[in-house]
DNA sequence: GTGAAAGCGCTAACAG
DNA sequence: CTGTTAGCGCTTTCAC
């Protein structure tokens, strides 16, 4: 070290003087700092992090870094982190499980102190990694009982969205899904529609967005009819924002109005649904609370060493924000 | 190492099999990866980039993460690093110089063996402080003499906007521009707008559009009065399409149709823009090819241990994409 | 208040 | 083909 020989003390002393810890003399320590500032000196956090056995870094694992909803996270989430002196590592897994188990596999290897797991698969293996390298996790926008996690209620909140519907008068309403939706999402929001469905005795109509996701250039047609035909639906219940802006492109190219001829909701808020021109109704998620609950619960198991006590759940209320994608059926 | 131990071999044999280096005998590499594989041995990246004296991570400098077109490049280099064997450090900086110098601070310490400038301010101080570290970094989507760099054609592109706007019928034409814009590529795109002003003999009008982002409720009644009042402005040319998305806005929200009372073209090709409720005119960047040629100038520079050549330069094309938020102006 | 010594877990010559 | 030997640059007791 040569600040050491600089300042004429020895590496343990400058050591000290960097962590502010121990006792150093304040006469011992503007010499340590100025030779440190004449010589650029820059402390190599691998070898701290080696002695450590642990660098001061979480990871982020999304599914869709493309997805504004999760890229909003992901911000506030690195901002938040840094705020509380630990840089991030993101990994984009693609909603691939063996890009999941990769990425995991490698955060493991790079020694963070902890990982948040936005859209999670639920698979055991990667949990079992995490549990068995003593890295706690935390599940932050879904739900899983086997780790600490916070989340939105999912079924509520769809219910709500499926409420508002017949409060407008729908009866024919569908929930619309597919694979951009997590699993465990998924199934909580199909619940909650399927419960507020039947609390009203009406038939639960369930759709998958894939079709027309990938392109399909029949889908378009299929959508025309389900309104159309004898399905008559009036309302769709989507699963996120991303697929409900979507859809509304789809059922526009297909030359129906929205809300006119047929009501749309969403779920997440993302931005973009305000505005004007997308003016889109939506169950909203409270973002900043999301990530800073997560991160806080994270934290906590990270400074108290508690990685195995029972997993800790806080489950937030989505709020309904109605704007112009949803009106009265038409006569 | 205890895989050492259970195999009966030594440490360096244990680390030749792992790294695929030296030579060892099929029988050996056997022993040595089921021991590995029974004792779930996960390698410490820690120790090893700490006697390679770097970390296999580069670094991802973005101001904002929440912008979509960001988002979409910080996910394109993720994947493409990590096919390259490399982990990605994402630092969003929210256009702040002191955050974007503590963000590269953090990186060196970090020792990434390089890193990727996305909306990079241009500060000398972050230049000086890579080159000092040895540490390559390439500038992408924007333009920096002093660093290898690839970008599309800012300034061709603005003038082509301005001369789809020309060709339409438009002569009152207005620039706007604002923070929301990283500086450098904000001067290369408001000088093809000027470029191209000139050419026609058309008085050059630059708005900031910083005004109505931050909620101003005057903004919108001056904006009106742009287009109603004397200066009869028929089209605006947005400085990216997040602006010209939020332009729209505020423009309808003035009691103004769009494209029918005035044009608006953007400049990115953001997702967003393609819907058909948005369907905004814009120039678009290639993403993907930005990504791509940024991180192999990158990793040219890291793997070639080329630090000190001349900064290399990679212009491309960016791309008219007639939507419908322009059209002819009223008679 | 400060220094000496012993590693953290790995890699990279260099011997054998 | 495999083992031995030095560290990488830092933290951390434990003496002084």
């Amino acid at each position: 070290m040569d600040v050491a020989n600089l300042s004429g003390v020895s590496k343990s002393t400058v050591s000290n003087v960097i962590r502010g810890a121990g006792r150093v003399s304040d006469a011992t320590r503007r010499r340590v700092l100025d030779s440190i500032e004449a010589l650029g000196y820059r402390p190599n956090a691998l070898a701290r992090d080696l002695v450590r056995r642990r660098a001061n870094t979480v990871g982020v694992m999304v599914g869709d870094l493309a997805n504004t909803f999760y890229a909003g996270l992901v911000k506030l989430l690195e901002v938040e982190a840094s705020d509380a002196a630990y840089t991030t590592m993101v990994c984009n897994t693609d909603g691939e499980l063996a890009l999941e188990r990769a990425r995991v596999e490698t955060l493991l290897e790079r020694a963070v102190v902890g990982v948040v797991l936005l859209q999670f698969s639920g698979d055991r293996m990667v949990l079992d990694a995490l549990r068995g390298a003593q890295v706690p996790a935390v599940v932050v926008s879904c739900h899983d009982e086997r780790v600490d996690c916070v989340a939105v209620d999912d079924r509520a909140g769809m219910s709500a969205a499926v409420e508002h519907l017949y409060d407008l008068g729908h009866r024919a309403i569908a929930h619309v899904s597919g694979h951009l939706v997590e699993d465990s999402t998924r199934a909580a929001r199909a619940a909650g529609y399927e419960a507020a469905m039947r609390k009203h005795g009406l038939p639960p109509r369930l759709l998958s967005a894939d079709d027309w996701e990938n392109g399909d250039p029949g889908a378009v047609r299929r959508l025309h009819e389900l309104v159309s035909g004898n399905a008559g639906l009036t309302a769709f219940a989507a699963g996120n924002d991303v697929m409900a802006v979507r859809l509304i492109d789809q059922l526009e190219a297909g030359g129906l109005r929205v809300p006119e001829d047929v009501s749309v909701i969403g779920f997440d808020g993302i931005e973009l649904g305000a505005h004007s021109r997308i003016g889109l109704t939506t169950i909203s998620q409270p973002r900043e609370e999301l990530t800073t609950r997560g991160l806080e619960l994270l934290l906590d198991r990270v400074r108290g060493g508690s990685v195995a006590a029972p997993p800790r759940c806080v489950t937030l209320e989505p709020r309904l924000i109605v704007r112009h994608s949803t009106a009265a059926p038409r006569a």
